[in-house]
DNA sequence: TATATCACTTGCATTTTGCAAGTAAAAAAC
DNA sequence: GTTTTTTACTTGCAAAATGCAAGTGATATA
């Protein structure tokens, strides 16, 4: 937990420059946590990246999740992935016109960050527990 | 990264009650992931339980933070966390009337995510890092 | 060739966010 | 003990994000 911002940024604001995240973007804070929230911080673009972990890499695919993202937002942060880094296109797997998606190493290194909210979900909210039926296998 | 959700749910519509949370609202789907993200989901929630696992109660102390959250979403988040059993209010340290807040144990329960997202910014977006230069002890 | 699917985009209503200003209670200053 | 400041909010409104339905053109399937 030791370090999540610093204050100098603050205390003389024009002595340093704004920090800006890989896509050239202003960040809030230099704080990684905010940083990263900037990125994230939203209802979807975690779940989009729990299907590319589970393999899935087409449109569809993330469309037909359960949850059901509306195609502009998937469209658009799927976009957003890969001006950050994170996503990156490829041709299919099954050898059609049409490509697909897939995590970058920097995408794949949220694996920690989706598995400790999943923990805490199972844990802390029951229902969800509950309902637990079909397990997939480590991607 | 085994089980995130499953599927029965979208199967038969019917026969399955659709799942809440503990506070009572409806989930986008029985995925962990997605429940936990139904709560802090957003750009500011976590930055509030960061800063109270640093220790902070005041309002005024998250108002300062740098990112700057506005108030009223400061003071509707804080109705949330309470709301869902993450944060409660307490009897001001200093002994003045006011009250102040803290993480209850659902809440501190959430430091792995907070580190996990501390760690991945820091690793892979080098503008933090590179601003660090203050630490925090262990909370 | 005709039809269906896929990967989007567009338009628009609804919701959430962000900013500024206001307010009542508590604390500090005088 | 009265005035001033700070704190912890709420309110109002503009701007942005989200959600839904309906396209659209390219690709795949019958």
């Amino acid at each position: 937990m030791q370090v999540f911002f610093r204050y100098r940024f603050f205390m003389s604001k024009k002595r340093v420059a704004k920090p800006k995240n890989q896509a050239g973007d202003l960040l809030r804070s230099p704080c990684p946590l905010a940083c990263a929230l900037d990125l994230m911080g939203d209802r979807w673009t975690l779940l989009i990246i729990r299907d590319l972990m589970f393999g899935r890499s087409r449109f569809k695919d993330f469309s037909a999740s359960p949850e059901g993202i509306p195609t502009n937002i998937l469209s658009e942060r799927l976009n957003r992935l890969q001006r950050h880094g994170l996503a990156e296109q490829v041709p299919a797997a099954d050898g059609s016109q049409r490509r697909g998606y897939r995590l970058t190493e920097k995408g794949r290194a949220l694996r920690p960050v989706l598995e400790a909210l999943r923990d805490w979900g199972l844990h802390w909210e029951p229902s969800t527990e509950a309902m637990l039926e079909q397990s997939f296998g480590k991607t």
